[in-house]
DNA sequence: TTCTGGCTTGGAAACGATACCACACGAGCG
DNA sequence: CGCTCGTGTGGTATCGTTTCCAAGCCAGAA
């Protein structure tokens, strides 16, 4: 049997060296104050008991937990756990650690997975709100005595940070594009309509099509492969079918593509198709699919920067904490590829 | 401003209800032993104080931290987010958070990781370890006094839990896949030789090549498109070209499919591929990829779970801890689709 | 010589929660 | 009537660290 020793503690490393505990905890707090031999012998001492200090001790005595807590949908999807490697990048850099919780979109696990981080005491809080109008979300973070930042969802009504992308004129951006193209019957297809991202998307494919005077068609029922065919196949047998798709995420866009490719409709002869948020393989399929692009990375890194800012300014001096633009919006990038009718310049 | 309450402590919340500090101690961990009046009264002060017990102070009192920590390699790597989500899914059934911590391979971020986490004293450590023959990795994890299980990856010569796939024998029935379909030619893509799981699948791709007698062409240097593209029309361009490619992993995978596409080289008529690890797209890219499949997420969900494991073994009576089998070898499932020759049934 | 002041150093009081122990009180029993 | 027992309750030491305060020491100034 290994008999693995428990952790030694401050006291002990003092006792074994012939020293205060103040002494030891200065040597490890940088050994600033310390007579060399001393912090020498301390050292010696530390490194011979495998010493590490308690955080929860640390913690206790007033001092910062030095972790943060992340709150995401998801983090098998793409866009979040970039957004959380970002996240988690920044918070090293501060020395930090990131305590990691999923909700699913469900407000309850939500609320759960908050109490339990605040139980924690986590310096600050990341957060990708399940519902951008929970009113429960915004007095619960406004209550708390903790700096937190909100990620690609706004939390409404509040004067928490934010850092989102422009999804209304991404929409914009690409609805526009398709119509730039010739596209007279543009379907906007998603299986979401809760959601801020998804509402916004809307929003501007709505204001793009009403602009250009063609007629709004859309279709919310694309949850998976299923719903896909199903919407598809109806859309195209009906009365005026759409010569163009706008697919307001990720999953909805690659649905699409995989029932145009199993039915063998050309893309983009016989329709076009243009989908929100890239991914890995939409350079790869045939024809490669043209996507708005969100600067993912960036949004979880300036998320956990402003954060980091806001933990700075809380320690320091009584300065105006305002001064970082606490709603960051970011701008997307249409990516041009074959799907939309392009013929993109080769790489 | 906003003026934000500190967090309430249970003394303070014990003055309020007029009552002990015991007392609101008992209500707040069940209420068992208080006075049906006390608690309720009690409560209303928790409630209207919106307190929250401070799991520093628990911890330090000697309770656990619940937190477990999780070192892996990425993020953003499909493979090790389905892992974290399952792990994060069972630190949440035992009411614990997860501390995410990415070490990008690198055994030196790796070793930082650790010690941040010990600091922390997680109550246990999920690792992918960067290097499985680490000796300094192996002297930590077993002078530490914490549980810990590795994830993909073994810690060598140690008797340190591990959740690992049988990485030798999925190469092996992958390449035997190839041979069966008559392939003579077939090389081994790869762009690492130090990963332990490269190394398993490398070794099984050679063990079946050599059964069948044909010959061994390993080329080590894809690690990106531009790599894959000079190896693959090398290789083609050489005296005897491939006729079929087992790629050690996904991005090479990838990669290589590419480059194919690109080249105009119908696969599988000209070349087979066949890859190790799925990935959502592989069906439906064309021709699908066919591969050899990891259960991700069962990895993920067996290691937290063995974990979970010895932390109660640990709190429990002394029973011999050797219940669980601790070195867990999960097997893989080829995954026919077109690129290797077959026709798989239409789903 | 005595005093001032910079270095080192240690004692001990916090921080917030838990748990051991003791105590009060009324009921049931011999 | 005195005893035990069970229920409800509170006092207080404790976990491991930081930090305030004080003190010891020696050099140089007065």
């Amino acid at each position: 049997m290994k008999k693995k020793t428990l952790h030694p503690t401050l006291s002990q490393v003092a006792r074994e060296a012939g020293v205060g505990t103040t002494t030891v905890s200065r040597v490890i707090n940088g050994g600033h104050r310390v007579n060399p031999e001393t912090l020498a012998r301390v050292r010696k001492v530390i490194e011979r008991l495998g010493y590490m200090p308690n955080q929860a001790a640390r913690t206790l005595k007033g001092h910062r937990t030095k972790t943060i807590g992340l709150v995401i949908p998801s983090i098998a999807d793409p866009f979040f756990s970039n957004c959380a490697e970002a996240a988690q990048a920044i918070a090293r850099a501060n020395d930090s650690l990131l305590m990691l919780t999923v909700t699913s979109n469900d407000p309850r696990a939500e609320m759960e997975n908050l109490d339990v981080l605040i139980r924690h005491r986590t310096d600050g809080l990341l957060i990708v709100p399940a519902n951008s109008q929970s009113q429960m979300l915004r007095e619960l973070l406004e209550r708390v005595a903790v700096p937190v930042v909100a990620i690609d969802r706004p939390v409404a009504d509040s004067s928490i940070a934010s850092v989102v992308c422009d999804n209304f004129k991404g929409a914009i951006t690409g609805t526009q594009h398709l119509i730039d193209h010739g596209y007279k019957r543009i379907v906007c297809l998603t299986g979401e309509s809760t959601l801020y991202t998804i509402r916004e998307r809307m929003r501007g494919y709505r204001k793009a099509v009403e602009q250009a005077r063609l007629s709004c068609i859309i279709d919310t029922s694309v949850k998976d492969y299923k719903s896909a065919e199903y919407a598809i196949k109806s859309l195209l047998d009906g009365p005026e079918p759409p010569d163009a798709i706008f697919a307001t995420k990720n999953s909805t866009t690659i649905h699409a593509f995989e029932v145009l490719q199993r039915l063998n409709i050309p893309v983009p002869q016989s329709i076009a198709l243009l989908g929100f948020d890239d991914f890995e393989l939409a350079s790869t399929v045939r024809p490669p699919i043209s996507v708005i692009q969100q600067p993912v990375e960036e949004i979880g890194r300036r998320a956990a920067e402003i954060l980091f800012d806001q933990l700075l300014d809380e320690r320091g001096t009584g300065s105006p904490a305002t001064r970082h633009p606490l709603q960051v919006k970011l701008q997307t990038r249409l990516i041009q590829r074959a799907s939309c009718g392009c013929t993109p310049p080769t790489p």
